[in-house]
DNA sequence: GCGACAG
DNA sequence: ATCTTGTCGC
């Protein structure tokens, strides 16, 4: 485990931050497939927060694509950088979650974040931001819509329905469990849709939440907890 | 102006 | 995100 601090130029206020995503906005790249599916590795990312003691813990588990084995994982522990705001999110976990992400023993392909890429209020969310600032595919797999909307998919896994920002489709609900309530996918950088979505399905063979965040959210929750007096 | 709003 | 017991089901 590594510990973090908030890097100095971090911004301080929102107006700041909103700045900054403006900025790097430019920076993603839509235009790339993306890794198949099933082959290589997979990394998923997620943190948790102790408000109380001012803690945040992030984790990167990084999985065999082909058979969801782990292969490696690793947390890092910091100082909570940024509030919550709707639509800074990544403002709030990125620190952390890059600092694990360089504590892998291993490259970590594909990166699978809990939250929005694309489907974003400025078209910047924490999976896009994170895939400017590594270079890495990235993709967002949300447990909700955020202010988006969406006709509810069928009742079969696979089904889609588009996530709609207005009449601009920002990512898909995307049912993982036949009759279960669908998760929201959109891109980071240097995946399409497309593959984002089947990235997804090969992460969720029995549980709605891809494979990817069940084992970061498990492990950056543990990292807390011994990390917290 | 008011409410809603990823995690 | 987090606060939180038991409960129903495989």
């Amino acid at each position: 485990m590594t510990t973090v601090r908030t890097p100095p130029d971090w911004p301080a206020t929102e107006e700041q931050a909103r700045a900054v995503q403006d900025e790097l906005r430019g920076r993603v790249v839509l235009d790339e497939p993306g890794p198949p599916p099933g082959a290589g590795r997979v990394t998923g990312v997620d943190v948790a927060y102790d408000d109380e003691h001012d803690v945040v813990a992030a984790a990167a588990v990084v999985l065999d694509a082909a058979s969801l084995d782990v292969v490696a994982e690793a947390t890092a522990v910091g100082r909570i950088s940024f509030p919550y705001v709707p639509g800074l999110l990544a403002f709030r976990e990125i620190p952390t979650v890059l600092a694990a992400l360089d504590a892998l023993p291993c490259p970590p392909g594909l990166v699978v974040c809990d939250g929005y890429g694309l489907a974003h209020p400025r078209r910047f969310g924490l999976a896009s931001h994170l895939g400017v600032l590594t270079g890495l595919p990235t993709i967002g797999v949300a447990k909700n819509p955020f202010t988006f909307t969406y006709d509810d998919p069928g009742l079969a896994r696979g089904s889609t329905a588009p996530l709609l920002a207005g009449t601009e489709e920002v990512g898909r609900a995307l049912r993982t469990r036949a009759g279960v309530k669908p998760v929201f996918v959109s891109v980071g950088h240097r995946v399409d849709l497309d593959n984002a979505c089947a990235h997804t399905l090969a992460l969720t063979p029995e549980y709605r939440l891809p494979e990817t965040t069940r084992r970061a959210d498990a492990l950056c929750r543990r990292a807390l907890r011994e990390a917290t007096p």
